[in-house]
DNA sequence: CGGTGTTTTGAATTCCTTCAAATTATGTGG
DNA sequence: CCACATAATTTGAAGGAATTCAAAACACCG
């Protein structure tokens, strides 16, 4: 498994093992959440995402011209589908977190202004277009699985609309933060009630489309009501019923991503 | 092809087939906007769609419980997939147009305040789930048509949180419009410089995320910009160049369904 | 023709933005 | 480890945008 060409000693090595086990488990424990992976199924994906990838915070992820079927895995770190307004304006259309899939079919017909922006530095792996629908003939449990999380994906796209249309800056808000913390949870990426929160005031305001002076003064009422803190790029969660509920947060619409509910459909 | 019970003589059955005909069609001809349907391809799907049900205007079309892998394929009239919070607020998050697929999937794991409600009154085919997945295994064309609609559709999706975050009440309606538009005109469903605008100002507000007392307003707007007129649920468009302008509309996030462009990916 | 549903209007209020400017982190090279 | 530059957060005051809450006018249907 020969990932880069320079490097440095045992260190290096024992560094990048880690973190390598450390990424691919993501993208497994996610789709554990919606099948039953066998050894083989573990083995075919860890092999499909042999090429691995290194952007710095801030640039952008998928150029365009790439083949468009190919489909890039976060390993690491946060990026961002953005939508880029002529006039300065952004929107950011989805979060895509360690786990989460992405595919550059935006590039296949137009969308000029639509870029997916690494919002940390991230590691990402390229499946190329062949490769993943090799990847789904090899296995129909990993077909399943993809199909399911575009399903949570598109669900989650519906939710936002949800978030942006009819909730309060405060809902919002709050609503962000118990996805996010719900998401991360189900792959294990939170610690004792919080979690790491890389977005600063102003992702967020495009995140939740409002500017981040006013992202700042929501924040400060979060805080002011105890629900949550957040400094240094980590959110603590002081009460997390409180926070749903005033978010009207119902985890039903992450389907598997949230902790198993007594009914089993 | 008997859809109902009850009847009245030839008049009847003569609008019965000419809605029919004029109905499958509207599917097919979205699809041959992605590809390049054979005879037997449009033999299957016009077998496909043989269930076809009717539904009263504010009804839901989907119930809980139905097959989550059956399709619902809009035929005729407008409907709407929508959030609704318990406190009454409701966020419409995507329009259906005659030709659009909705999958119930919604329901294999919660999403309870999730509906497809109709609009108007509609003529949905109801497609099961076996006989949607026998159509994709009998032709690769349906198949990648199919697929192509799915990406569509998420695509609207992201320029839909565009709206809502990013554009302002007087872009918004006026994106909306361009979009309902072109969409219509794709499947052949305009007339001279308008189109039928079947929403009021309360499902309009439900679907830009305002209050239907704003959404007057900024139609006034529009109309004193002498961009449109709008009434008797119809739309007339004075000046697309110039609205689609204020909106920011680019329809390239449409891919297909918008008139064809000089180059060709 | 009356009843229901939709559109329009006004005035007051609330929410959010704008535009600086000040303050506090964060990180880098000396 | 400190000084510095840069990035991020916080604050204030004023203006603009959208909501709220009625109430009135209009359209549509049986």
């Amino acid at each position: 498994m020969l990932l880069f060409r320079t490097g440095g000693g045992i260190a290096w090595l024992i560094s990048l093992l880690q973190l390598d086990a450390g990424m691919t488990s993501t993208l497994e424990r996610k789709l554990e959440l919606f099948v039953r992976l066998s050894d083989a199924d573990r083995l075919w994906l860890a092999d499909a995402l042999r090429d691995v990838r290194h952007v710095p915070a801030r640039a952008d992820l998928v150029a365009e011209g790439d083949d468009p079927r190919a489909v890039y895995v976060v390993l690491d770190g946060w990026a961002a589908r953005c939508r880029n307004f002529r006039d300065g304006r952004r929107q950011i259309t989805s979060l895509l977190l360690p786990g989460d899939c992405c595919d550059p079919h935006v590039f296949i017909l137009g969308e000029r202004d639509h870029t997916v922006t690494a919002l940390t530095q991230i590691a990402v792996a390229r499946v190329s277009g062949s490769a993943f629908l090799d990847l789904e003939g090899r296995s129909a449990t990993l077909k399943r699985a993809f199909k399911f999380e575009s399903l949570v994906e598109s669900s989650i796209q519906r939710e936002t609309a949800a978030s942006l249309g009819r909730r309060t800056a405060t809902e919002r808000l709050a609503h962000l933060f118990c996805e996010l913390h719900t998401r991360l949870a189900a792959i294990g990426l939170t610690d004792e009630s919080g979690c790491p929160m890389p977005l600063t005031q102003d992702d967020l305001s495009d995140v939740l489309g409002q500017t981040s002076v006013h992202i700042n003064r929501t924040l400060q009422d979060l805080r002011r009501r105890k629900l949550l803190s957040l400094n240094r790029r980590h959110l603590i969660i002081h009460d997390l019923v409180g926070l749903a509920d005033l978010a009207h947060f119902d985890p039903a619409y992450l389907h598997a991503l949230h902790p198993p509910r007594e009914e089993n459909p």
